[in-house]
Parts: structure tokens; sequence; C-alpha cells
RNA sequence: CGGGGUGUAGUGUAACGGCUAACAUUCCUGUUUUGGGAACAGGCGACUCAGGGUUCGAAUCCCUGCACCCCGACCA
């Protein structure tokens, strides 16, 4: 993309009404812009980022047998009665609205019982199970107080995946390859290192446990204790001694630590279905429930904790993984061969397939250089009179102090 | 939902109850510039969140509403 067709403008400073450093950082920046309190935008480059994101779970679902739909924003009433999920007392936040023959509907901020709902059209049999299905959907949820920028938010996109299990043995074979998907996910996202499993209680409708991956982060709203063995770490709210003894570990092993909460999946057992009457027939002919997991990740949150985790004084620093671009292609100078030059290298990268932001635009380069620190794009190459007068390429990575010049060739190997 | 704070050009800020609401930036014009947010000159852009009140006079004081932020509670 040409960096002149691009809308979005960049801020030197950062809006006064946002504190958090996500939001800040991804106002300035132009990758989204706020509507309401709680509730943003996409702009084109946090657009790019979010289907980066997609896109490496989508790989890991697919990989795990499940299958995309969308379901709708728009829910049906009944539904939620049955299970007793429809009252504002038991859910506080709900958004709700009426059709205009007065019938309410509700907003989705969860899909469990819609889908749950439509799959008792299409399972019967024992053959028909496992199923697991997913989608990315914008979640609809009145949160009294959002906070800490696209963190908590009133509508966000997340990722819902759904397994539909014979029962509870099939159930955890397939809840245990999510947690090793989930972290395969996290790695392939550039958060590798600082994402940890954590225990945590089931939510109030969950008959069995939770399981919760947090990334580490100061603007987190959770306080976790990560074993020095990094492979346990477990949510403050069971932090206790009971908890300790069952897991045969010594407290003093464990490290207190913020996080966001960027994943969690639940075993949710028979309960839902049986509520509903999602039954299947066994190999002998009997009826019997099916047995639910739901497994979530936070998408837009994801880019929020990614922009906080590795951004600097300077602006954003995306992994090259979710980076909205490959490579920031910044033309410096006036001269026609520079311009020439740089134009037919945009277009032989984009021939290549490489995704490329070709700064065109006719700044000085001090300007240029800032807009590039900040929307952070993870390899810089520059072509300038300078550069072109050696025949080389300026690459400096985002991540570094230093550019270095090199040959034309050895510049493209990169990509 | 309890508590606190803030609303002034697109953005960030200023202005004692008193002149045409100022400065910076963005944006537009021109000239000169071109390797880290350039210089100069000129210009556009605000009924000071909304409504009411006090006052000779309100961005400024008071009331109501709305919006936004923060702390707490809540958080599948």
């Amino acid at each position: 993309m040409r960096q002149s067709q691009l809308f979005t403008k960049t801020r030197k400073e950062a809006p006064a009404d946002e504190v958090s450093k996500n939001a800040q950082l991804l106002i300035k920046a132009g990758f989204i812009h706020k509507e309401i309190a709680g509730v943003y935008s996409l702009l084109p480059l946090g657009l790019r980022v979010v289907n980066k994101i997609k896109k490496i779970i989508s790989t890991e679902m697919e990989a795990l047998g499940s299958v995309e739909i969308i379901m709708s924003t728009l829910q049906n009433k009944e539904i939620w009665e049955i299970t007793d999920r429809w009252s504002d007392e038991k859910v506080d936040v709900w958004f709700k609205s009426a059709l205009k023959n007065g019938n309410e509907v509700g907003f989705g901020w969860s899909h469990e019982e819609p889908i749950t709902n439509m799959m008792k059209f299409h399972t019967g049999s024992y053959n028909e199970l496992p199923r697991y299905v997913h989608q990315f959907q914008n979640k609809l949820r009145n949160e009294v107080r959002a906070k800490s920028g696209i963190m908590r938010c009133r509508e966000f996109v997340m990722k819902d995946m759904y397994s539909y299990s014979v029962d509870e043995k099939q159930h955890m074979d397939f809840y245990n390859k999510v947690t090793e998907s989930y972290m395969k996910v996290f790695n392939n996202i550039g958060l590798g290192g600082i994402t940890y499993i954590t225990s945590a209680s089931g939510g109030l409708f969950t008959e069995k446990f939770s399981h919760e991956f947090q990334t580490l982060c100061e603007a987190g709203e959770d306080n976790i204790y990560v074993h020095k063995d990094g492979k346990l770490a477990l949510n403050e709210e069971i932090w206790n001694d009971e908890t300790l003894e069952k897991l045969a570990v010594k407290k003093e092993d464990f490290e207190f630590k913020k996080a966001a909460e960027v994943g969690n999946i639940f075993t949710f057992g028979t309960g839902k279905s049986e509520q509903l009457g999602l039954f299947f027939n066994d190999s002998e002919g009997k009826k019997r429930p099916v047995f639910l997991g739901s497994y979530g990740i936070g998408v837009t949150r994801l880019m929020g904790v990614i922009a906080e985790v590795f951004a600097d004084e300077k602006g954003l620093s995306w992994p090259k993984e979710v980076s909205p671009f490959a490579v920031h292609l910044v033309r410096l100078g006036v001269s026609n061969e520079t311009l020439e030059f740089a134009d037919n290298m945009y277009n032989d990268l984009q021939k290549k397939g490489v995704e490329v932001l070709y700064d065109d635009r006719d700044l000085r380069p001090g300007e240029k250089f800032a807009d590039s620190d900040l929307i952070g794009i993870p390899v810089r190459m520059v072509v300038s009179d300078k550069t072109l007068a050696v025949n080389k390429i300026e690459v400096k990575f985002r991540n570094k102090a230093e550019a270095e010049l090199l040959d034309i060739e050895e510049a493209l190997k990169i990509l």
C-alpha cells in the first residue's frame, strides 16, 4: 500500500482522554478510532493487525478440526430464558433491544446458548460427534466501566470455539489438544515466553474448571502467581493453601505478576445440553446429552496487549507475525532517479507478494522516520539519493538502534 | 453501581468575572529547504459540551443534564 493512499494521519500528541498506553499509541499511529467509551473502530492499519491475528488463530483452529461459522449478533431471548441467563440479575452485561412488534432481542455477549441450540438441528448420532466449530465475532457487552483502552471494551472481536463430544474422555482429549494449540497460537503471535496457562476457578455456570491464558503485561487486569519452572501459573482468585496443597507445590516457588487474560478455555459438561435439549443416540440407541466445552481468545485485546508489551518511547513495535506490513519502504529525496527506483522496488515487492507499506509521500526525512517508528513495522528500508549513489539500501530493524547499508540483493533476502 | 476528576478550533494547551477567546500543532497559499517531526510570510478553523440561573458583564460562579477519564466494586 502506498502511504499516500492511507487516509489515516499520525499525531504528535496523545489524546487527552486516553491514559492507557495501548490506546494512546494505537490512536496516535492511526490504528484505531474511538467512537464512544469502550468502543473503537478499526482503521486500515489496525484491521490488518487484527486480520493477521485472526489468520494465525484460524490456522490452528482448523488444524484441530474446527470449522468456521458466523453466528448472528441479534439473539433470541427464549433460548437464554431456558438456561436462565436472560435476566439482568443473572447476566449484567446484556445489551437488549426490541423488535417493532415488541419482542425482545439480545445482542450477543456470548454465543454459547444459540450455537448449542443450533447444533440440535445437526446432531443426532454418536457418529456425528465430536464436532468443533469456531467463529470470529464482535461481542457486545454492556460493561459498567470500560477501561484500559482496547483491553476492556463494550464491543470487541473475540474468537470463540465450541466443542461437542460424546463424553468427558473425548472432551478432555480435545481440551488438552486445545491447550497445546493455544500455546502455539500465542507463540506464533509473538507472545511466546510471556504467556502462561493459568489455572482459575470455573465461572458461575461451569461444572468443572477452566484455564486462562495470561500474558504478562503491566496494563493487565489480572494478578497471577507464576511458578519458577514457568509451566504453572495460578490466578490470584484460587491462590490459597488448599490449591497449593492439591497441586503439591510450595508457595515460595511462585512469583507475583500482573497479566492480561488473552484466552480462556472451559469445560462445561452436559448441563447446558440437557437444558437446551442437545442429545445424541449412542451405539446402543440410548439418548445421551452432549458434553460441551468452550474456548475463547480475545482478538482485539491481543492487539492491545501486543501494543503495550513491545512499544518503546518512539511508538509501536510489532512482532513480524502480526505487523500490518512486512516492510516499510521509505523514500527520501526528490530526484527522479530515486523516485523511479523506489517505485520499481515497491512494484517488485508487491509482485513477489511481500506486504509493503511504501512511504511515497513528499515529506521531510524527520517526519517520515518519526511516522515509521510510530507505526512500528519491524523492518524499515530507506531508499534515497544517498543510498542510490552507493547502490545500496538502508535497512533498519525497529527493535534495533543502528541501521545498516546492504546490497539490494541482500536486503531483499531479509524479506 | 459507589467515589473522584475533566469538558475551550481536527489535536494538545492558555486565558483575574471585563477589549475581537490566545499559543502550538494540524490544514491551506507562497518562497526557500530535504537523513530524525525544517525556516519565513500569509491564511482557514471555536456561539468555550448542552440547557437554565447569578451578574451591567460569564469560557470563568451556581444548578441540571450529557460525555469522557481515573479509583473501587464487577468481569464466563
